[in-house]
DNA sequence: AGGTGCATGTAAAAAGTTACATGATTTG
DNA sequence: CAAATCATGTAACTTTTTACATGCACCT
């Protein structure tokens, strides 16, 4: 969809190897888009052969030799150019909602289940973003532009979140009377 | 990634032709699931074959024939069983918040624009969902067990709609500053 | 009779996932 | 030296998207 932008929005702040971007898609843009290594390292090819990365490889002491891409400025015009393209979103597929319409008597306790267990899971999601913001984020008035879009990218996901945690209070509640 | 689940589920109230699963997908299941109507037959074909859903042709007054889909009894049963299977998510890909990485004193008054459309379109959304939820869910305790689930799903639709307008507020209001 | 909209599809291309492969280097 | 980990990839497959195709029936 846009994985090459993504790729490159990554490199705007520093050059990055193949598994250093994937390990970043996990964390800081993870929520909002997600990537394999395989994914990645495909379209790193690509995009190097239009010209917009450049690639050099670093010695690395006590790991085997990785390569770092950076963008070149045929890449920086083009990423600055997308954004006045048109905009997609592919929005979410959840299972776990489609369960929850074949809700019977039977399967009330296996669904309690699964929602407890995700709250869990993007309760601790949530408490990573809460860190950076307080870290990186406490005066967002005061940024430099840029990372002000950053900002709201991150408030983005921790409002998500927060909503996510208010909704499975509400379907366990409503579940236990099942 | 359970396309075939999401098409039987749409068949446990009412038998349904491809084009209506269509419809229905981007109305009320489309805030967590989508499929094009190029999919949905093709998952019917399949499922057919599958001996999980039948057909019946239909004549229609003033229309083409059109052709019903229901599930069968082992189409019931495959679909309640999977309850019990791993769940996945695929996690939202958005295009702007990607750009919001990208946030310049150039570009500042386009995404300004383009969050100010998203703002409308999401609030037309929820203005449905809101609709939905008093016509048929005004009492939620008092649902039969199967309904309780689609309504949990549905205030999840609702949850994330408000969540996304208090987030453009925020985004809007920092950007003018920009 | 020609245009429009509905219902049903097929074919090819792009995007994404899963499974596997390889070399290099620390660690036990 | 065997096992574990990191970095880099390839190949095959599945899913999804895009583009096109067809027939029918109403409306003007």
């Amino acid at each position: 969809m846009a994985l090459a932008q993504a790729i490159m929005t990554s490199l705007l702040d520093a050059d990055l190897s193949g598994s250093e971007l994937a390990r970043d898609f996990e964390k800081s843009m993870g929520f909002f888009w997600q990537a394999s290594h395989q994914q990645i390292y495909q379209e790193l090819r690509k995009l190097s052969q239009k010209g917009w990365l450049n690639k050099r490889e670093v010695n690395q002491t006590g790991k085997p030799n990785k390569i770092l891409y950076g963008l070149t400025l045929a890449g920086r015009k083009a990423l600055a150019d997308w954004v006045y393209g048109p905009t997609r979103v592919q929005p979410t597929k959840d299972e776990l909602l489609l369960k929850l319409y074949n809700l019977s008597e039977e399967n009330a306790e296996h669904l309690i289940g699964e929602i407890t267990q995700r709250r869990e899971e993007v309760m601790q999601r949530l408490y990573l973003y809460e860190t950076i913001r307080r870290r990186h984020y406490a005066d967002p008035a005061a940024l430099p532009v840029r990372h002000k879009g950053v900002y709201l990218a991150l408030e983005s996901g921790i409002h998500q979140g927060e909503q996510f945690l208010a909704w499975c209070d509400q379907a366990l509640e409503l579940l236990a009377t099942v």
